[in-house]
DNA sequence: CGGGATCCTCTGCGATACTG
DNA sequence: CAGTATCGCAGAGGATCCCG
């Protein structure tokens, strides 16, 4: 509970951020459903090939957890060869615009972030470093 | 470049969402940004007590680095026994929106989410596990 | 083609002890 | 109080081989 705000917060392990945090925060799983939000559906080596840098196994384990929670979907055809096609669930939809929130802002600000960064480096080894 | 879309979305290693997935992607950042949004300025030992979980160590590293990226301030008091206080920048401030979007999302999907992945598991049991 | 199964590496993070 | 320094580990993720 906060004591100087009246809004109501908590952030023990069960608090909505850390929930999403924990679901979205791995490396991969963001990208695919950006990705799939613009493409509409789209083959597993389609998926690869676009990323370019992701391993097959970590697109495998990636969409399968993402199939899991009802994010995406998977259709499977038993041609041969065979072929399985992915796409967005209405509750992946629902996801996106989030997404596109943040990224805007990454657009926005990440090189400001970077400026910083790098002038705070710059100041620390001005001040530091001297002292062995 | 899409193919399918007319929008313009890449996904190479500097798109957007991939930077802000690299900057906030770590497991404290973005709860001590949402944190300090609640309570205004926050003395470290107040930081580490209202989350709880978190090591010292971990708690010094996301702030130093939160600082360094112009998103947290940092006030030093060098009084004994020393005091500082960290409080949001603009430029903090200005992700804490976005961050609150997604925490909503968070509150209406996340149950369904859960309940999603319990039925898939239950169906990967009846299925597969009988093939050795 | 779309994965599964292994093996291995790297690193984020926690635990502990010490300091100005 | 607010850190710094060091050690150690679990687990995320990559590389490789195999299969229907």
């Amino acid at each position: 509970m906060s004591r100087k705000s009246g809004q109501n917060i908590w952030i023990g392990s069960t608090c909505p951020i850390r929930q999403v945090l924990d679901r979205f925060g791995d490396k991969w799983s963001i990208l695919i459903v950006e990705l799939l939000s613009h493409e509409g559906k789209l083959r597993f080596s389609e998926i690869a090939h676009t990323i370019g840098d992701i391993s097959q196994k970590m697109l495998t384990v990636t969409l399968r957890s993402l199939e899991s929670d009802g994010l995406v979907i998977r259709q499977f055809f038993p041609e041969i060869p065979p072929r399985v096609e992915y796409e967005l669930s209405e509750l992946g939809k629902s996801l996106v615009p989030h997404i596109q929130q943040l990224s805007a802002w990454g657009q926005t600000h990440m090189d400001t972030i970077l400026e910083n960064r790098k002038r705070f480096e710059e100041k620390q080894q001005k001040q530091g470093k001297t002292a062995y």
